[in-house]
DNA sequence: ACCTGAACACCGTTCAAGT
DNA sequence: ACCTGAACACCGTTCAAGT
């Protein structure tokens, strides 16, 4: 009852496999709904990955990857003015909260993670690919452009900037109708640039950080 | 071959319970080695839990309710004027930290999450029970005092402040020896302060980034 | 009542047999 | 070469039998 060799079934399969997994994650998809929703037999899945991880983490790479990609529209924003620079910034924002929605599906099987990793539930490989993407943009415009406040630590910047995505990513997996990104960038932008307090309140706590920093 | 009922099996199983899905996670975990470590037979489980999520499940709730007790502490700082503030909360952020270096077990297993879920991987329970707890944090806070500017949206403050100690959490799960936490929290404070940028860089942004709100 | 451990169920994975 | 599907392996879960 074999059936002609089928040269895309690979990607059928990978296209069967993101379906699975993003409704029933790693654990409960099982390979046969998958093989058949591929139209194959449960034996040909290994006939083209080792393992039900290895399919999950490629389909993972493929979205990480294509995240990377789109991010690095922020690389071409480094000489403009601040007038010009902060439409820019929100236009990269739009552009990786498209990207983001567009590929829920994948968004919501990377976020689940590998369960064998160290850390694995927070998509470990996802996360520290955004962290250190992060990082190194971090200390790279702290060396070429003096925006950064001197005492910005890069670690703890990348930290939060990818805890935000990370945060945004869930509730994109979560929610069914496309939310308004542009206000939300609005408002964490206003957070990085201004911080969260009123600026006489701000101040003065800086002030008193400043202060207990010396004094330790 | 039965032995004398032990009152204290359950405690001695999720103790165990405790061990083998911090190390192995909820996946690679046995049933027969966590009965085994608690010196019972693999079916003795079932007269305690209903299941291994159900004992997942129990081992994550004690955790999480810890940590919000231990987060409570913030609470107590509503009056203070910036320079005992700023000491006080450094301090809370100290047994904070404390607490989730000390419980480094169940937090890993917290952040594992369920794969039952819809978003499994961020340990979804964890992460939403923190984010509801800093936005009804905040938006207590801008009622009873004026300290935060008017236009930080505290959904978009809950993400950001949640995603920090998301990021924290993460980083301490990974590391074998203690982090100095009081410098992450001093470097983090002072972005929530007053930004990530210097002043003049920030002050210029923020005011590009209002021009571009009213202006769409 | 509480515990044991053999038996069962449910997939992931393998492999001998088909085309 | 590529695919099939029965057989195997590995646990989670159940349950009849012990004390």
């Amino acid at each position: 009852m074999a059936r002609p060799a089928n040269p895309n079934l690979q990607g059928a399969l990978i296209e069967a496999g993101r379906l699975e997994f993003a409704t029933k994650g790693l654990a409960e998809a099982r390979i046969e709904d998958i093989t058949r929703r591929a139209g194959v037999s449960k034996g040909a899945f290994y006939l083209h990955f080792e393992s039900k991880e290895a399919m999950f983490e490629h389909i993972a790479r493929d979205f990480v990857d294509g995240l990377l990609r789109v991010m690095n529209c922020f690389d071409s924003l480094q000489t403009l003015e601040p007038r010009e620079l902060v439409p820019a910034i929100l236009n990269c924002d739009d552009q990786v909260s498209e990207y983001l929605w567009e590929h829920r599906p994948a968004l919501r099987i990377v976020m689940e993670g590998l369960p064998s990793t160290a850390c694995s539930g927070l998509g470990d490989q996802f996360v520290g690919a955004l962290e250190s993407y992060m990082r190194a943009t971090i200390v790279r415009h702290k060396e070429t452009m003096e925006v950064f406040s001197p005492d910005t630590d890069p670690d703890v910047a990348a930290l939060l900037l990818t805890g935000a995505i990370v945060m945004f990513c869930r509730r994109i997996v979560r929610s069914d109708d496309k939310p308004d990104f542009r206000k939300s960038s609005i408002a964490l932008r206003k957070i990085l640039y201004g911080g969260m307090f009123r600026p006489e309140v701000g101040r003065a706590l800086l002030d008193a950080l400043q202060a207990q920093e010396a004094h330790s």
